[in-house]
This record gives C-alpha cells, sequence and structure tokens, in this order.
RNA sequence: CGGAGCGUAGCGCAGUCUGGUAGCGCGCCUGGUUUGGGACCAGGAUGUCGCAGGUUCAAAUCCUGCCGCUCCGACCA
C-alpha cells in the first residue's frame, strides 16, 4: 500500500477523552475512531489488526475441532424467554421492536440460537461431540463503556459452543478449548494465564478466565508467578486424546481472579511464588452442563435409547478487546510495538528524499519485490520529511522499517530497522531485500 | 445507576469568575528555502462557542431545561 493512496489519518496529540495508553494509541495511530460511548469505527489500520487477530483465533479453533458458521446479530425475544434469559438479563440487553411490533434483541451472546440450531438439526448421540463457532459482534448496554475497545458496548468476539453425550465428553471439550486458547494468545504475543472464575449469568461450574497482566487491567487476579511465564502447548497435541495432563499443569498452580480469590491458599505459597497483578480479561470459558439444552429440549437419543439433554459449554475470545489488550503488553514512548503475527503491515518504506529518481527507484523496486514476495507493506511515498516518517512509522508499530536515503543509495546500501529492538543495519537492498522475503511470517 | 467533571476550528487548549460580537499551538492550503529521526520564512482558509428557551441594548460568558462525552464507584467478553 502507497501511504499517498491510503487512509491514515494519524495525530500527534492524542484526545483527551482517551485515558489508557492503548486507547490513546489507537486514536492516534488512526485505527479508529470513536462514534458513541463504546461504539467505534474501524479505520483501515485498526480493521486490519483485527482481521488479522480473527484469523489467528479462526485457526486454532478449527484446528480445535471446531466449526465455523455465523449466526445473526438479531434474535427474537421469545427465543430468550425459552431459557429465562430474556428477564434475567436486565438493562445490558438492548432490545428492540420491529415494525411489526415484535421484540428483538441485539444479541450480547448466542447461547440460545446455538442451542436452536443444534437441537433443529441433531437427533443422535452418534453426531456428538460438536463444536460450533462465530466471530460476530455483539452489543452489551454497558452502563460504564470505557477503555477503547477493551470495554465496548458493541464489541467482535468468537464464541464456541460445545455439544456433547456426557459430562466426561465436555470435560474433553472444555480441554480442548483450554488448550486451544493457550495457543491462540501465544501465537499473538501475549502471556494469557488461566485463572479460576466466576461464572456470572452464563451459569455452570467450571470456568476459567484467561488473563493478560497489565497495570491497566479492570481486575485484580492472584496467581502463581511460574504461570505467567509458562510456554504454549503448541498445534502438535493429541486434540481427541487425553488432554488433561496439559491442563491440570496449569490448574494444579493457584491461580484466580478477584471473585475467586482465596486468601488462605494464596498466602500458603511461598512469599516469593506469589504474583498479585491487575489483568485484562482476553477469553472467557465455562461448562455449564444442561443448563440451556434442558429447558430449551436440546436432546439427543443415547445409545440406550433414550432421550438425553446434551451436555454443553461456551468459550468466549474479546477479539476486539484483544486490540488493546496486545497495545497495553507492547508498546514504547514512540507508539505501538506490533507483535509481527498480528501487524497490520510486515514492513514499511522510508523514501527519505521522494522525488529523488534513484531513492523513488529503489524504494519501487523494494516496494514491488516485497509485494510479490506476499509481504504486506506499507510504502511511505509521501514528500514529509524523514523524521516525520520516522515518527508515523514508530506509532504504527510495524515490525520493520526499511530506510531508503540518498546518502546510503549513494553507498550502494539501505537501512533496516527492527521496531521492537530499535536495531539498524546497512546493507545492499538486495540482501536487505532477502532477509525480509525470506523472514518468518508467524 | 450513585458521585464528580467537561462540551469553543481536524487535535490539544485559552477566553466564562468580572457580558461588549472569538483567540493560541499543532495540523491544513499557497509560494519559497530546506531535507538522515516530528524543519524554517512569508501569506492564507477553517467556528450555527453541544442544542433549545430565557434575562439583557448586547450572551461563548448569566439563568433554566435537554443532549453528548469523560472520570471514580457498583456491574460486565
Amino acid at each position: 500500500m502507497r501511504l499517498s493512496r491510503y487512509f491514515l489519518p494519524v495525530l500527534k496529540e492524542a484526545p483527551s477523552d482517551a485515558q489508557i495508553v492503548s486507547h490513546q494509541l489507537m486514536l492516534r495511530a488512526g485505527m479508529i475512531r470513536q462514534e458513541a460511548a463504546g461504539i467505534y469505527a474501524w479505520l483501515p489500520l485498526g480493521l486490519r489488526v483485527l482481521k488479522k487477530i480473527e484469523q489467528i483465533v479462526r485457526e486454532e479453533m478449527d484446528r480445535a475441532g471446531a466449526i465455523e458458521l455465523l449466526m445473526p446479530t438479531l434474535q427474537l425475544a421469545d427465543l430468550w424467554r425459552e431459557s429465562g434469559r430474556y428477564d434475567a438479563y436486565g438493562p445490558e440487553m438492548l432490545r428492540i421492536t420491529d415494525r411489526h411490533e415484535r421484540e428483538l434483541l441485539y444479541g450480547p451472546t448466542n447461547e440460545e440460537m446455538i442451542t436452536e440450531i443444534f437441537r433443529g438439526s441433531v437427533r443422535s448421540y452418534r453426531d456428538l461431540p460438536k463444536n460450533l463457532y462465530h466471530v460476530q459482534w455483539k452489543f452489551r448496554d454497558e452502563t460504564r463503556p470505557r477503555f477503547g475497545v477493551m470495554r465496548g458496548r458493541e464489541f467482535l468476539m468468537k464464541d464456541a459452543y460445545s455439544f456433547d453425550l456426557d459430562a466426561e465428553g465436555a470435560r474433553k471439550a472444555y480441554n480442548r478449548m483450554f488448550v486451544a486458547y493457550l495457543n491462540l494468545f501465544g501465537r499473538m504475543g501475549l502471556k494469557a494465564v488461566p485463572m479460576r472464575a466466576d461464572t456470572g449469568p452464563i451459569g455452570g461450574d467450571l470456568s476459567h478466565e484467561f488473563i493478560v497482566l497489565a497495570e491497566t487491567g479492570e481486575s485484580a487476579v492472584f496467581c502463581h508467578k511460574d504461570l505467567v511465564e509458562m510456554p504454549a502447548p503448541g498445534p502438535d497435541v493429541d486434540w481427541y486424546g487425553d488432554l488433561q495432563p496439559l491442563v491440570n499443569k496449569r490448574t494444579a498452580l493457584y491461580a484466580a481472579t478477584e471473585e475467586m480469590h482465596d486468601e488462605a491458599a494464596f498466602n500458603a505459597l511461598p512469599e516469593g511464588d506469589r504474583l498479585s497483578a491487575r489483568g485484562i480479561e482476553v477469553g472467557h470459558i465455562f461448562s455449564f452442563g444442561t443448563k440451556y439444552s434442558e429447558p430449551m429440549k436440546a436432546v439427543v437419543t443415547g445409545p440406550d435409547g433414550k432421550d438425553v439433554p446434551v451436555q454443553m459449554g461456551s468459550y468466549g475470545v474479546g477479539v476486539s478487546r484483544l486490540l488493546g489488550a496486545i497495545i497495553e503488553a507492547s508498546h514504547d514512548e514512540a507508539g505501538i510495538i506490533w507483535p509481527e503475527s498480528v501487524a497490520p503491515f510486515h514492513v514499511g518504506i522510508v523514501n527519505m528524499r521522494q522525488g529523488d529518481a534513484a531513492c523513488d527507484a529503489a524504494c519501487e523496486t523494494a516496494y514491488a519485490a516485497l509485494k510479490a514476495a506476499g509481504k504486506d507493506v506499507l510504502y511511505d511515498d509521501t514528500d514529509a520529511r524523514g523524521g516525520a516518517k520516522f515518527a508515523t512509522m514508530d506509532l504504527i508499530g510495524l515490525p520493520w522499517q526499511l530506510v531508503v536515503g540518498p546518502k546510503g543509495i549513494a553507498e550502494g546500501v539501505v537501512e533496516i530497522k527492527n521496531r521492537k529492538t530499535g536495531e539498524r543495519h546497512t546493507a545492499s537492498l538486495d540482501s536487505v531485500l532477502e532477509g525480509l522475503t525470506e523472514s518468518k511470517t508467524a
């Protein structure tokens, strides 16, 4: 993408409404624009990152055996009356009436609808297990939206729903999501710690929140410090085998959110192992048995010929919130530092002297070569000064900056800078391009 | 929803107390000089001062109502 043709409205100063660094940086980097309290338009740069995150989530869901579909944002009130949640959910649910005076709601979550879809098509235990998910916009009419996309009213969520014949199957489904979540957050460069959590209005008795530690986190959390650095299991696990040991390795160590915190158990840890911090909830998984399948009559015929309500679980990832969480975890004074896996562009080309024939030619060569190699590249072909160009590149946090200037060109070299480490090297354009096109696209 | 605060140019702000017809920095436009980490000079454009009433000769400024946004708390992916 040529910057001169792109839409990247960067700001030098942060709007005063933005309080936390991720919100400020998203506004300054031209990623989002606020339209109302807790409601944001996604500008081109922000949308690129959103889609990359969404895609990682999708790939890890698919790997763990979940199947994607797409449910609508609007739902009929009657569906929620079946589970009893239409009245129970309260004012956080945005209720709408159509021209026929039919009561609708803008979905805050989809347990009812997926249960309705499931019961309409599945009759036999032979069709189990199943895990269906979608990535869709949700609306929760928060009393107090804040911190930009971290607590918006409209937000993008991945929600998966598992269906099993019995408790043992449900536990396996839960474990698959547990491991998938470790992997998916790991791929985004996040250290997300699973913690015992309250189940809230979703219900059920088994639940973990995945928490990214950050000073600006909304919840107080307590855990064993070893959990923070524990690496993700990776993709090569036996998804339909026994994942319990992998899960146990994490759940054996103390980790709880404020609501589930057990001061005595925490204090039993050696003092050096205790970590008391603040965290951002980026995922939440639940196993809730027959809470929905029973009242909504989602039953399958078991091997014994008798109908039983299916065992269910639900698994959410706050996709739009992850942008904020990643920035909170990865930035410096100059701006965002994107992990390569979610960066909006892999490399930015900085033409120090737009209009200089040699510089322009070298940049065009680099631009074409990188695009041909399948790299997302942002070419700053504007006539802004070098300093301003560097500031923009640093702000939007691209992993690599390829600097082409007249001094270097005269000596036959260009500069390549790593945003994260700040390291700069000069080398011939060819060898720099070779390095960039070979480098891993995590 | 309880408490607090803020709405003036694209962004950051001053002006409001003490009423006199709107300003600063950045950004933007034009021309020129520049050019290796947010340049300089000269010129220029941009506002229903959140909205609606009221008081007054006169309202960004005072009064009333409404709307929007933010922060603390309670609640939540």
